[in-house]
DNA sequence: GATCCAATACTCGGATAGTAACTGTCCGAGTGGGAAAGG
DNA sequence: CCTTTCCCACTCGGACAGTTACTATCCGAGTATTGGATC
């Protein structure tokens, strides 16, 4: 029960994204953050076929945000990364063994994936209550300096 | 982000064990669930070192649950299998590129951990409020039949 | 000087090896039960 | 018939392979730039 590392790295682009004013190029987001490039294109890919990133492709190209990130939530990219499906998958153990459970009983989920269901909306919800924008506001609220500004300044300047 | 299948085995022999009137051994319970024998008993073991069973050796062992079902969560058994580690990891990005923050500003989490800790306190706080009582009541009230009684007839019936 | 064109350098995208975690399995250590022998 | 002793069958516990998913990587497809040649 392990979430991706790949969430984070999406995560923390997304935020970057924020500060930029044109397309960013997957390699200039890996330099920054200090992680490898093509694991992260890969991660860029997923948010990007979530449509929660633009593709621009050619010499000045990047990635850009398709929305405002007031409209992206931190549940958007955690999905985007690792997938819709439900943490627990149930196996439907009821029907298997001497006392299984007869298949046209088992039409609505068993208790305990109810259960498990129950959590697992109640994790999306916290994360659907985040978004991007709030993530920016949040970071330059635990530094003193403009952290996103800096990161914003940075990208115009660093030429390869 | 899957949740491990162990768990699923794992909250229904705490729910079966709830209906037994004497230890019961793992391979009984795997029978009884048609799943593998020796891959069933891993996760009792994490339910033993757990303290949420009590394994009885001997020639008439096996496993009894330690405290009333009602005083067991399914927090606690998916804590027991999964780990208490939370579901993700930060690994100081914000620590790492040229715009590196530095270490001595870096002692609370970043605003991205905060975010994910909040949704993982929310997914703990759903399981912790169902009981092993609660999971057995509720697979009660999903047939007509008594389910949990028919397990306990079972378990004294069914001889090797 | 403006326009058109082609070469170019840079971008993303999917297909490809390496590694860690989970799944499934095995055999040894330990213990309670039961049979047998003795009083 | 009761007690003691010993053996044994059955239990759990940790150590061992197989498989899947994640991590990290590579090269090919495509396009805006850019420089030059032409009008």
């Amino acid at each position: 029960m392990k979430l991706s590392g790949g969430v984070e790295a999406a995560l923390h682009c997304c935020v970057v994204l924020t500060a930029a004013t044109g397309p960013v190029p997957a390699a200039r987001l890996a330099q920054l953050h200090g992680v490898s490039a093509t694991y992260l294109a890969k991660q860029l890919q997923a948010l990007s076929r979530a449509d929660l990133v633009q593709s621009v492709q050619g010499k000045s190209g990047g990635y850009v945000l398709t929305r405002p990130p007031e409209d992206i939530t931190v549940l958007d990219v955690v999905e985007a990364v690792e997938g819709t499906q439900s943490t627990f998958v149930c196996t439907e153990i009821r029907q298997r063994g001497p006392l299984a459970s007869p298949p046209e009983a088992c039409t609505a989920p068993c208790a305990i994936a109810r259960t498990m269901a129950v959590a697992d909306r109640a994790w999306r919800a916290a994360l659907r209550e985040v978004s991007i924008a709030d993530l920016g506001r949040l970071v330059g609220g635990d530094y003193d300096t403009d952290v996103l500004g800096k990161v914003g300044d940075w990208l115009v300047s660093a030429e390869p």
